[in-house]
DNA sequence: CCAGCCTACCGAAACGATTCGACGGCGGTC
DNA sequence: GACCGCCGTCGAATCGTTTCGGTAGGCTGG
């Protein structure tokens, strides 16, 4: 301890055990001949010597892979992880990666700064790399990747040339939750939108919306416009959590004709508008229904939330397919999973104006 | 594209820019003197041939720094993640590690299975690694980060020898919310602990529990024990989230003579607890007071929960800075963080037996 | 006008492993 | 008994960069 000793290398480990330096390789990659007699030796040695094992850098170099797989996310950990269903589709790809096997570089943007994320993605070692992300303004980081040469895929992401992508169909997803509250009965309806390139808290028809960086959140709308029409009253959240459904949910229910029902992008969202309506003595589903999205499980809400549900876990599987296969060398096609409008508790027809 | 084609290496852009190899380099890595007339006939060469940069590994090797530095949680994310407070810290770490700068290589351990970690580990290359957990069997993580011979530091983990370390006084934390209920008066009190090698989900005296290498649900019980005595009923819950907590409490309220008040481990199963009271028509604080662990926020719970708060994101934030001081080679000692207990609305007087 | 210094550049030696081709010895086959 | 092929081992080249020590040349100061 103290004075940096020297790297014990497999050098070391070869003259110690008398044999070659390729032949003491071979014991420790494993690939190639070695008589049970000299491998024992070789492993007696590094032991006598403290080997620690083949330097993963060196041997990196040499191979041309390091065994690591870049996840890009689009905004600080904190604020990605609050959603359940984004650590889902994390959690999806981890399950594959262990099998590949990879270990996972994860690369936050804070504040959005994809400057920093892109410098570190430029420094860093990695094979592959999968980007998540409703669609920020990816620019510098997807450059930077682009300059990497390794393969990339992309995750609820605009769709981009050549990267291979997983996904859902978003437009006709949402249309499914719209066409459902239309089917209700329901006439004034609004919606609580992804944090996107608007000005959030807003209340504002869907047609002065444009997004047109956040692919998610657009074509929802577009989804939610094909049943209803551009004119619904709009809101972007500031981030898919809870407490920003909730000051959406206010925002939208503090007007003059409040909506008898609300489509919301995400669960969270959702059940944030669901408080906005407790708190306004509102009752889910008898004075407001409300929509989501994702399909998340939570356990607080007393009922089931209506909702698109979407595969998390089975999205981030998915993607490290395609990691798998790339790295493989085989052609990989874009994937779109299905999804499902399941009816839950927080729908129903709404009130009657006048009883009789 | 298609074919593989060779790499383009630094040498090409110095033939190119008719420059030695050792000056192109100097024009890339910034450090030394490199006329600007020169620098830019080499990025110009580098443009030309198509350079894309140092490569990591390389660098790497020669630098004998990588960049990375590994983190380990101690389950698969999707439990890990789903308590607050492990994202506050994770994302606490990855705002010190954009400064260092270091970026994060995630590993986590599903199904317990370390071997599989230990294994990616051994063959990952990184400078460092933090380790966080209230204490599983890290045995052979452990070993592997230890063989590694690179700076390391506990988070929340029990204390190991030579390991940095940062955390709380857990066993006085806890003491002060056991207090706070005595305090008010009551005498039958409960408590949820965190996951731990104990059997969930039944109710027993809490010197029935050992929690051997679980550091920190031990230490919590002897906190409550130093107030409440060591007879308090306790259960285990299978993982820190509302879900458990709301297994856990329902096995708590459902014993004939049920507490009035229940110390939980983490704001998570504390939020599960206050469920359960409901599922069974118990006001909360009226009927039962529930205390936390953490402090995290959350939204959807109308009050605030009395919890002891911890500084989750400071912790990540210096156990970042313990690998920062490490990596530069000083000295670095553990540091225990404050905690306070904050007084919210789940906690009350118990409701007198009779009234008058 | 010369000694000496600083600047800009270059050559070569690492960093620590993997892997390809070659080589000796051994057993099996005709 | 000679030949063929295989197994185990070795030498040497290579991965792409950084960095150390040295050298040429221009500039300054005496």
């Amino acid at each position: 301890m103290g004075g940096r000793a020297k790297r014990v290398t497999l050098r070391s480990v070869a003259q110690e055990a008398g044999v070659s330096l390729s032949t003491a390789s071979l014991v420790f990659s494993g690939a190639g001949a070695v008589s049970e007699a000299t491998a024992a030796r070789v492993r007696a040695a590094a032991t006598t010597v403290g080997y620690r094992g083949p330097d993963p850098v060196a041997s990196s170099l040499r191979r041309g892979r390091s065994g690591v797989v870049a996840v890009v996310v689009e905004d600080r950990l904190l604020t990605v992880f609050r959603d359940p269903y984004a650590v889902s589709r994390l959690d999806g790809l981890a399950s594959v990666f262990d099998e590949i096997p990879a270990s996972m570089l994860l690369v936050s943007q804070p504040d959005g700064n994809q400057g920093a994320a892109a410098t570190r993605l430029a420094s860093s070692a990695f094979d592959a790399a999968v980007f998540f992300g409703c669609g920020p303004d990816a620019g510098p980081v997807l450059d930077t990747l682009r300059a990497k040469g390794v393969p990339l895929v992309a995750m609820d992401t605009p769709v981009v040339d050549d990267v291979v992508r997983v996904g859902i169909d978003e437009r006709p997803a949402a249309a499914a939750a719209a066409a459902h509250l239309a089917e209700l009965g329901h006439t004034r309806i609004a919606q609580v939108v992804l944090p996107c390139d608007e000005p959030a808290g807003r209340v504002r028809p869907a047609h002065d919306y444009r997004a047109e960086r956040f692919s998610t959140p657009r074509d929802r709308m577009h989804g939610v416009a094909d049943v209803l029409g551009d004119a619904v009253p709009t809101v972007a959240a500031t981030a898919s959590d809870v407490d920003a459904g909730r000051v959406a949910g206010a925002a939208l229910l503090a007007v003059a004709d409040p909506p008898t029902a609300i489509v919301a992008q995400s669960d969270m969202l959702a059940l944030g508008v669901v408080l906005a309506a407790g708190e306004r003595g509102l009752d889910v589903p008898r004075d407001l229904s409300v929509t989501g999205f994702d399909g998340i499980t939570q356990s607080w809400w007393p009922g089931r939330l209506t909702t698109v549900e979407q595969p998390g876990a089975e999205k981030g599987r998915e993607a490290a397919h395609l990691v798998r296969a790339l790295l493989a060398g085989e052609a990989a096609h874009d994937v779109t999973l299905p999804t499902r409008l399941r009816v839950g508790d927080s729908t129903a027809p709404p009130r009657s104006p006048a009883p009789g």
